[in-house]
DNA sequence: GTCTATAAAACGATAGAC
DNA sequence: GTCTATCGTTTTATAGAC
């Protein structure tokens, strides 16, 4: 039971996960000092570099498990093939909810793509290339059937990720409107768009 | 005609704003250097501060620069009064048009927010719900003419703007589609988003 | 108005003791 | 595994010569 110095390396890890999550998303990766990692977690500078080898590779991490969460969850969610305008409102409440849970998450995710180092920005660019062309699908099928009206899949695809991804950039929890609320809102705004 | 030493200084100050905002917008205030702008314009980093009492005031008088043009140039384009759905339609190609032109303003503009002091960041967020408001009482006249279908005028607002201020992430000037084509495509979708 | 030089602090990363 | 200490570099900003 008694811990001896060094033993408690199993939280480390997630906690200067935590901790660069938050500090990257409020200030920024480059605004953002290893000192300041270490101390948000109660270490020292040098303590950090037994869990990453550079600074890099922390926001590099944090952006790919990001990302393949977001794709694993959504291969849950569309497990079930359904018709289009059915798949759409999944997409729609599920790309809402997903995000609106991991604020700090998407932001770093949009912001800092720049701050990747190219292999990092292919890795993470060709991951959020397979989130999209899961809606850019919906939207295919949907407009062959002729139950949407989409001049262009792919620029509609943006677009709609785009609004949606907007919420995260307002919506607080406890404002005004519920989640529920603001996914009904915003799938009537989606379904129009599309002409379904 | 034969300049002396140091007798170019009405030339400096739009290079060095210019090479700011190239630089900011590349790699992010936060990671640009005084001296990196320096050398981009030619000059030592000292010679800076004949401009700027320093480097947060140069990425502020960047964003309000460019705030105050976005809303001069909206109220001349908006200057007529016209009917709900030709005032949007109007919006909408405004929108797209005014941010493309300005690729890396609106960059700044949209990202560096959380870098700007308390005082300075309550300018700009001042400068851009005014913006905001424009749109706003677009829905608003549309809504309660019974021409458009809105919910909620506040939430369609920032999706709207979200959804046109996305076309920044992917449009290239030589690209697949025209300028007049993509703002074409998009106030379809916006037109059918507000149920008009 | 720009230069050289520098102050004072912070940076990422490493070495070696424990 | 974490510490102290430090290396070598870079940072913002200023001082003073020209």
């Amino acid at each position: 039971m008694a811990r001896t110095q060094g033993s408690h390396s199993e939280l480390t890890a997630p906690r200067i996960r935590a901790a660069a999550l938050k500090l990257f998303a409020r200030h920024g990766y480059a605004a953002v000092s290893m000192r300041q990692i270490a101390k948000d977690v109660g270490l020292q500078a040098g303590a950090l570099y037994n869990y990453t080898p550079d600074k890099q590779s922390l926001l590099a991490e944090l952006m790919r498990a990001h990302m393949e969460d977001l794709l694993a969850a959504r291969a849950e969610a569309a497990s079930a093939q359904l018709a289009p305008l059915e798949a759409l409102a999944g997409f729609v409440r599920f790309h809402i909810g997903f995000h609106i849970e991991r604020p700090e998450e998407v932001f770093i995710a949009y912001m800092e793509l720049r701050a990747l180092e190219p292999d990092n920005f292919a890795d993470i660019e060709a991951l959020r290339r397979r989130y999209e062309d899961e809606l850019e699908a919906i939207l295919r099928r949907g407009a062959a059937a002729g139950v949407f009206a989409v001049e262009d899949p792919k620029i509609a695809t943006l677009a709609v990720i785009a609004m949606l991804t907007g919420v995260n950039t307002w919506y607080r929890a406890g404002g005004r409107l519920s989640l529920e609320e603001v996914e009904e809102i915003y799938w009537g705004m989606v379904r129009r768009a599309v002409g379904a």
